[in-house]
DNA sequence: TGGTAATAGTTGAAAATGTAACTAACAAGG
DNA sequence: CCTTGTTAGTTACATTTTCAACTATTACCA
């Protein structure tokens, strides 16, 4: 196994994030899968609803940047188990408003803080200036 | 649409992982996918042939943190389109080694070429310190 | 030796994703 | 009104991914 050193893939970024983001994602998946059985992108439409408040599915999609195809396969996997609740806007029928339910609210609150100590535990390592810098910097690269 | 403000989703550092990610990896896709017609992980386990040189897929595996099933499927694929050689090591006929053909090289030169100009485009509004700050938090966190 | 465990890699079925085509509702200009 | 175009959301189908079981080979050790 010769090194060649043309361009060492451990420097190229989109390397770097996905590596990144793979490795602390798969830890908190514990929390929402072993828990509550839910698939990472219902986690997300869950956690922008409880984060953001009620919205239809299209305005999930624009913040999320999650497909419209995904969301509403989430919706409808969240509707299934009884986590949220739609409602056909009166004056635009194509449109629903998805609020959570009890049981969502219960689960995001629950989610909620497990996602923030977890935030704290994997940046342990770092200092505070380091990881404002970095989620600074990370916010810039994905355009939020 | 009232802003509650428990977490904010946007803070919360494998959300960000995964959406800079998903940024700057999407772009990227068009280098291999369109010229070679290759798959994101068939597209890793080249750059890792190419950058690291030969090796068997567990190798791959270990270096990449891809499963191995993945990987299986990878080098299925490349080598299908001829990519890649395997041979199987004469004191351990389980495991192949794998090497990049001369087509299997061409491209990897070409797409390394990409990698590196696409990475410098991403970083372009970052200062080099800052380059190098985010790249060494994100080696942290991915563990590498 | 021989028997059990471990390892490299493959395969098949089920789950998830991506793409495109679809339905239903609204909008706007003639 | 009515035609054409747009938007919200769903569905169908093909492609990928995941998970578990499988084969083949090597390692360990009684």
């Amino acid at each position: 196994m010769t090194e060649k050193h043309d361009f060492e893939l451990i420097l190229f970024l989109p390397y770097l994030l996905n590596q990144a983001a793979e490795e602390t994602s798969v830890a908190f998946q514990r929390h929402y899968k072993d828990r509550y059985s839910m698939l990472r992108t219902e986690w997300r439409v869950l956690f922008h609803l409880g984060n953001y408040g009620e919205m239809t599915a299209r305005e999930v999609c624009d913040r999320s940047k999650l497909h419209k195809t995904k969301v509403s396969r989430a919706v409808a996997g969240l509707e299934k188990r009884r986590f949220l609740t739609r409602e056909k806007l009166p004056h635009d029928r194509r449109s629903e408003v998805l609020k959570l339910s009890r049981a969502g609210n219960a689960a995001y609150q629950d989610l909620q803080e497990h996602a923030r100590s977890y935030d704290a535990e994997v940046t342990k390592d770092f200092t505070a200036e380091e990881v404002k810098a970095l989620k600074s910097a990370l916010r810039k690269l994905a355009k939020l």
